[in-house]
DNA sequence: TTGCTTTGTGTCCAAACGGCACGAAGGCCG
DNA sequence: CGGCCTTCGTGCCGTTTGGACACAAAGCAA
């Protein structure tokens, strides 16, 4: 057992991409280190996992302890494993990222020690660790999972305009999309109900709302339904024909 | 930092799902177990991360230990963290799968000491540890993986026909494809290179041999083409209409 | 030469995609 | 109350893609 137990000499950790999206800007939740290694530096909510907790679990008290928040959509994306990543000694991550109301977030008293804020993800300088990679890998994946389950809802109200979620696709996919073609597209799904209601307090005709029906989603899909967004064709671009 | 040592007790470890194809068959190359835990029992192919050993690195050694193959194609799942998912002790485990052209294995001496056997995916019982899950995600993620990216060549031969690229496709998607459709896509996408050779020793009409262009793939990527195999809509069963 | 097996190929219809423009609703302001 | 401003909501049509479908020709074997 001599021989194993010099294997038993790292230790692992769980880092949490959290999303948000508020009005046409999709965030991340970063925290500013106050500690050594990279100190003042922003860093994605992560901690090391306790002996006797299930990695989800691990990720999902890291997010309860920042945000307050329980029973939010979660998924994990893959270990990051490279022997020098961590200073300290040899720590492997494994990275989830999960997607928050934004309008649920309020500060807690665990997240007043560390400084807590909401980035633009459109404008994330150097992070600590590696963690622009997992940034990175996770956005990915999220770009990925939008596109073939109906997870954007997570991000948004419980109530929401078409315009709103053509937003959060948009702001997500990093590309524009066709109003009427995207309407046509969502509510021939009939994952939406209408609920005969109307934004209110807008200087202009409002929009009507809409929830997302999870109990029709699941029914659907016993019945063989497959969400899906095709990947938008890249335009092509005029001068780069003819070569 | 003693507080921080309680949380390095842990260990690391890989595990391959190692997928080959044999006419017809998709497979998986497990090994039988010579020790306890779980002795006798058939599982993945795995092995503790050495403390200065990328993840990467422990899973492509070992596969290079057990089929003696290097640059094959590799690629990370997920990591499994269940607190009693492993009898000695807190052992989370990074899952790859990786693909081989199943004609290149061949038995090397470190494979000799424990039992290397490849098992039909459609056949495999029950496995050591949470061997199943792990499979199961792997084999998820391969049909996942082969719609988007060309990668299903790395199973076949330099040299194959349309039938044995069909055939593989059919076994990793669990799937029946169209003949001529499936001709149709592929070849439009001008990822083949036609070798002007046609199969040998077989009693009938020889095929036409394709090779995969890899060169030829990069290119298109970067003009913005985009591999992609939809999935092959569910028939609708005739019966469940008219509800 | 005949038979066996697998190859290779084209058409047609239906569905999905993607581009595009304007009248209508409601709040605000004068 | 009327006019203005902003955003909402909607339909058509040409093009592309998807999917069903059958048979003659090639090569080998006996």
């Amino acid at each position: 057992m001599s021989e194993v137990n010099t294997f038993f000499k790292s230790a692992f950790s769980v880092d949490n991409v959290i999303f948000g999206f508020d009005d046409g800007d999709l965030k991340v939740l970063l925290i500013k280190r106050g500690t050594s290694p990279y100190k003042g530096m922003w860093a994605l909510p992560g901690d090391l996992v306790y002996p006797n907790e299930d990695i989800d679990t691990a990720a999902a008290r890291v997010l309860e302890e920042l945000t307050g928040l329980r029973n939010v959509y979660l998924e994990q994306v893959k270990a990051f494993g490279k022997v020098d990543r961590h200073p300290i000694g040899r720590v492997i991550t494994i990275a989830y990222y999960s997607l928050v109301k934004i309008s649920n977030y309020t500060v807690t008293p665990a997240s007043f020690a560390r400084k807590a804020q909401w980035h633009s993800i459109s404008a994330i300088g150097k992070l600590a660790f590696d963690h622009n990679e997992i940034l990175d890998a996770c956005f990915e994946r999220l770009k990925q999972s939008v596109r073939t389950r109906p997870i954007g809802f997570e991000l948004l109200p419980p109530k929401f305009t078409l315009t709103q979620l053509q937003h959060l696709y948009e702001a997500i996919l990093e590309t524009e999309l066709d109003k009427r073609n995207f309407r046509k597209k969502i509510l021939s799904m009939n994952l939406l109900v209408d609920l005969g209601e109307n934004q209110e307090g807008v200087a202009h005709r409002p929009a009507r709302l809409y929830a997302f029906d999870p109990a029709r989603y699941e029914q659907l899909v016993a019945e063989g339904f497959h969400f899906e967004l095709k990947e938008s064709r890249r335009k092509m671009n005029p001068a780069s024909l003819g070569g």
